[in-house]
RNA sequence: GCGCCAGUAGCUCAGCUGGAUAGAGCAACGGCCUUCUAAGCCGUGGGUCGAGGGUUCAAGUCCUUCCUGGCGCGCCA
């Protein structure tokens, strides 16, 4: 609608320049959006304002002599006004909205996707949490986001890869080991004492308990360094494997699962730190070696490998973006907790030292969830092992309500996140008025079929019925839903995908409630039995992109 | 001290590549179910967009200084 438009306007400008009365013949990179306020029509566009300064004339007169040229109106627009300081704004006759009734019919579950990232390739890594314990309420958030920001990108075209990285290689999953080892022999009365920096939660002990029934006390008389490498194995398998039924529970599916230490074994960390140092971008300082990030403006150098002669584990993220980089993305999508933008920088400097743009890069900075029950805080802390996790939540609250309330904010603010309000079955819970929506046309279908009255599909009904002007903005504001979804593809915002059901949502209710869709007149019915179906398909095509349901009956 | 993010209605937050009178939900108050699901709708009140300066036809949006809050500044991961 908006491109059609443009040509329109463009197309203009160049008669008038043809004919001399624009005289700078330089085509502005002219805007058309959408007015905030309807009584300014249904586009407006800025040219005139734009070539103020390369024509020397009035904004008004420049608009005056573009509108000359637009010609008279047609089927496409039904008027045009010039307002303003020189805005021109275009109604639209009601047919270019029926077409997008009929066109939302017709593509149905695929209306609102695109080809836009076509031939891109675009990874997104998500959650990567270690695998030390189960998923907590900020993976969740997370692991929502990098999901549907995944979604979203594919929805428009981009070749997606979702993949999950795991720190199997380092301290912490050492200590996952001896924690469980020392659970294990606390359970054989053994007296310990069990170390502060050691894994804390429930889960060891039982991990551990598990071990000892189906492995018996074996690991007792085996050497310390053997027993915890059994442990650390075994450990981060099965912690990984509950790692991965929690997220699909949520709905999430890794594409790929990339291990830290295959890095290792493959030899990837030693050729990266190899590349760095042939491309002159490390140096030694007491007895460490030291990648030269302040060239890319990070703010000290870091070290890479350390005076004892273990690589950090900025080391192996170099040697992982590398091998990213190598499986031939155009763009790598990393979604890291806000506490880690410290590292952003030295990211960065990763991709400019080994000769790629940094905008290959793009970090999403995922912002604290703050728990709340009815508004009390909810007190957590990790090294204790009093955390709440994902799986509880989305036991208590279910997966709809959750995924939803984690995409609600932009990423980069603290999210409130109150249980007892995402299981509110009312006014004030935002994932349920959306889903009512869908619902209740569900129901008027159900209606409509018990009175004999067929569903319209493409081109059935008699649209010109539809002549009220909230049914209009109605479709006008389904017409948008394609731009929405690419923006929030382009921007990796999903948030403005559920901003944009709560406005459809909210504008359907009220429609609902002032408008009967069965009336007496068949042919009535019909044409706004087509416009709340759009409607529905609309609300179900984004829920299902978010991993949220849509349900026929609430 | 340096850096990142934020500061918009009483509260929680939107505001798309700068655009016309700054929006929504909650909370408060008042209405709407013999009519397709009241998990809904309609109405009322509520704002120096943290503060100052700058850029321009136009600034909540861009630049700059300052103030406030969160987070980060290991040869940890």
């Amino acid at each position: 609608m908006k491109d059609r438009l443009r040509q329109y306007i463009q197309s203009a400008l160049q008669s008038c320049f043809d004919s001399g009365a624009l005289s700078s013949g330089i085509l502005p990179d002219i805007q058309i959006e959408v007015p905030g306020n309807p009584q300014h029509g249904d586009f407006s566009t800025n040219a005139a304002m734009m070539m103020a300064r390369t024509e020397k004339r009035a904004p008004r007169q420049i608009a005056e002599t573009l509108v000359a040229a637009l010609g008279p109106a047609n089927d496409f627009w039904q008027k045009v006004e010039i307002a303003g300081p020189g805005f021109i704004n275009f109604t639209l006759a009601p047919v270019c909205w029926y077409q997008v009734l009929d066109q939302i019919a017709r593509e149905g579950a695929t209306y609102g996707r695109s080809e836009a990232g076509k031939g891109q390739k675009i990874q997104v890594e998500f959650v990567s949490a270690n695998p030390t314990g189960p998923l907590h309420i900020g993976h969740g958030r997370g692991a929502a986001t990098g999901d549907a920001v995944a979604a979203v990108l594919k929805a428009v075209g981009y070749e997606v890869e979702r993949e999950y990285y795991i720190n199997d290689a380092g301290n912490q999953i050492n200590t996952l080991g001896r924690s469980l080892l020392l659970r294990y022999r606390e359970l054989q009365g053994e007296t310990i004492e069990f170390p502060e920096d050691c894994y804390q939660g429930d889960y060891i002990t039982d991990l551990a308990r598990e071990v000892l029934e189906t492995e018996g006390n074996r690991f007792l008389d085996l050497p310390e360094t053997d027993a915890i490498a059994w442990f650390r194995s075994f450990g981060g398998k099965r912690i990984l494997s509950g790692i991965d039924a929690d997220l699909q529970a949520f709905g999430v599916f890794m594409d790929h699962w990339f291990s830290e230490n295959s890095l290792f074994e493959s030899g990837e960390v030693e050729r990266g730190l190899e590349l760095l140092k042939e491309r002159g971008l490390t140096y030694e300082k007491d007895g460490a070696v030291w990648f030269r990030t302040t060239d890319f403006g990070d703010d000290k150098d870091r070290v890479l490998v350390r005076s004892n002669g273990d690589t950090t584990y900025f080391a192996s993220d170099v040697a992982y973006h590398m091998e990213k980089l190598s499986r031939g993305f155009d763009t790598i999508i990393d979604v890291w907790g806000a506490d880690h933008h410290g590292y952003v920088q030295r990211m960065k400097a990763v991709f400019s030292g080994l000769g790629h743009s940094p905008e290959a890069l793009h970090l999403i900075l995922v912002q604290l969830v703050n728990l709340l029950r009815g508004g009390e805080q909810v007190a957590m802390s990790t090294r204790a092992g009093e955390f709440v996790t994902l799986r509880e939540v989305v036991d208590e609250v279910g997966r709809d309500a959750c995924r939803f309330f984690f995409l609600m904010r932009r990423s980069d603010s603290q999210l409130d996140f109150d249980l007892e309000l995402a299981k509110q079955q009312s006014t004030d819970n935002p994932v349920y008025y959306v889903q009512y929506a869908h619902a209740r046309v569900c129901s008027i279908n159900r209606n409509a079929a018990e009175q004999g009255i067929s569903l319209p599909g493409a081109g059935e009904a008699d649209l010109s019925k539809l002549v009220l002007d909230e049914e209009l903005a109605l479709a006008k504001l389904l017409s948008r839903y394609p731009e929405t979804l690419l923006g929030a593809a382009r921007h990796h915002e999903p948030h403005r995908v559920i901003f944009y059901l709560q406005e459809l949502a909210a504008q359907f209710h009220s429609y609902y409630n002032r408008d009967k869709v069965l009336v007496e007149d068949p042919d009535v019915s019909r044409a706004r039995l087509a416009l709340v179906n759009a409607v529905r398909t609309v609300i179900c095509n984004a829920l299902t992109l978010l991993g949220v349901s849509a349900p026929e009956r609430m």
